[in-house]
RNA sequence: GGAGAAAUACCCAAGUGGUGAAGGGGCUCCCCUGCUAAGGGAGUAGGUCGGGUAACCGGCGCGAGGGUUCAAAUCCCUCUUUCUCCGCCA
């Protein structure tokens, strides 16, 4: 959520923001200004009639005890307080307006993204590896997942539907391999693991804003106003939601293992087949909070933690600033991390990491506070893939796999594999 | 899922309609003492919204949201959470 007054004191830069995200917000900038103008005098009106309700009823206990007669006093008072009702209402009406508004406005992009239509507008910043040149036809990860025995998407369809997989034998122990490499990994490097619930209320979804816009791209629970997590950033984020933190306990870094769902509402026939486009995939989430003097450093910290992953598993990505017109609703700036993969012949999104600012915070109400008699202010959020799971699979048996059809193990795994270095097709 | 109880500040906790929500612990400062002790005194309701250049003024606030009333921590309704017992259960 945008600061109102942020939008009462810079609205051409707001509505220039929204441009720049291909969106024309320019009305309803200008809509909420005017309901913003409107609860404030009402809320000056309603505050001084409560102002003198207060000090006049305070007389009457005062006046009981003296003897003296009450009743036209309390007439009047009757009178004023009908009236606080019927202004209140009016107020909280707007408020209620305001607020709904307020929740459906995206983040204003930080200075420094580069201002573009959509994801061609996408600058590289860097590449590391080099796409192996094959001196064979190199199947697809779903091929050989097929042949290999380690996936099976058509049973998958029969147990749930489409977009979900059965993982086999040493397919199902790599998946689980990379889980425990990659929490190990981020735990020796400074975050604090911690295991999520996978269903969360509407104020948690709403707070890391999948909620109000995006209902139709989560899963929800037909018995109960709660929904499947898209990712493990809404429940870890919203750990601290309404809390003053301790700023001296700042940066606070966690990395989460979770299962994520999907509805993929707008994605019909877009990458059907295999593991990069799912249902329910497994993560492993980097998510910060941070004071905002230091957020940008966080972000790039936490970007080449999700980098540094990769590298230990030797695939070759590259890393790129995602434009204005790319950038996620609640996001201020956001670093793709993309994996080649061999079957697209190009490089595949597999972790996303992002400053949010103090957008999350506002609307989650996380603040911090260095000095217990300072104001609390609100504390940057950031978050980043280290790594989506699947992904990373679907990427590892594509660049590892060898012509016999057969896949080797990257060496970093093997004792997260009891040993096994390779995957065969079974006799 | 059933029955009962509860939710007040950093913690414990009093408060069943009426002026500024007791008291204690802790914390901060001071005094006395003198060495991990004990005693005395003072301070300590956050947060948020509105107005103001500011000092400051005002609204809200006792789990959340409604209601009754001139007036609600207090009475009524709904919800959430916690605890106890029962049931079910990995």
């Amino acid at each position: 959520m945008l600061d109102i007054k942020m939008i009462r004191e810079n609205p051409d830069l707001v509505k220039v923001a929204m441009k720049n995200r291909n969106e024309n917000l320019d009305s309803e900038i200008d809509e909420i200004l005017r309901l913003d103008v409107r609860r404030r005098e009402l809320t000056a009106k309603v505050e001084k009639m409560k102002a003198k309700q207060n000090v006049t009823t305070k007389k009457i206990p005062e006046m009981k005890r003296t003897g003296e007669d009450t009743t036209s006093l309390m007439q009047e008072m009757k009178i004023l307080s009908d009236e606080i009702a019927t202004f209140n209402a009016e107020l909280a009406q707007i408020e209620k307006e305001l607020r709904k508004r307020l929740l459906a406005i995206p983040n204003v992009p930080n200075a420094t993204v580069p201002v573009g239509v959509d994801d061609s507008d996408n600058v590289e910043l860097r590449k590391w590896g080099t796409p192996r040149e094959f001196k064979f036809s190199p199947k697809a990860h779903w091929d050989l997942g097929r042949d290999l025995k380690i996936l099976d998407p058509e049973r998958a369809a029969k147990v749930s539907g489409t977009r979900f997989h059965f993982y086999k034998g040493l397919g199902a122990r790599l998946e689980r391999a990379l889980i425990n490499f990659y929490m190990d990994t981020h735990t020796k490097r400074g975050y604090t693991e911690i295991l999520p619930p996978y269903i969360v209320n509407r104020a948690s979804m709403t707070g890391t804003g999948q909620l109000p816009k995006f209902e139709e791209d989560a899963f929800k629970l037909s018995n109960d106003d709660s929904f499947l997590i898209s990712t493990a950033e809404v429940p870890v984020t919203n750990y601290f939601r309404d809390e003053i933190l301790d700023g001296n306990k700042l940066p606070i870094k966690f990395c989460a293992y979770s299962a994520c769902f999907r509805a993929e509402a707008g994605s019909a026939g877009r990458d059907t087949r295999g593991l990069i486009r799912q249902h329910q995939f497994n993560k492993v989430e980097l998510v910060k909070f941070s004071k905002p003097e230091t957020s940008y450093d966080e972000l790039e910290s936490l970007t080449s933690d999700a980098e540094h992953v990769l590298q230990l598993l030797n695939l070759p990505y590259r890393v790129v600033c995602l434009s204005t017109g790319d950038l996620g609703f609640s996001a201020a700036k956001t670093y793709d991390i993309e994996v080649w993969m061999p079957s697209y012949n190009r490089y595949v999104e597999i972790s996303s990491c992002s400053n949010f600012e103090d957008y999350q915070a506002r609307r989650a109400s996380i603040k911090f506070k260095d000095e217990k008699n300072e104001k609390a202010k609100f504390v940057h959020t950031l978050n980043g893939s280290g790594l989506a799971v699947g992904r990373t699979v679907a990427a590892i048996l594509e660049n590892y796999q060898n012509e016999d059809g057969s896949v080797t193990i990257p060496e970093i795994l093997h004792p997260y594999m009891m040993n096994a270095n390779e995957i065969r097709r079974p006799f």
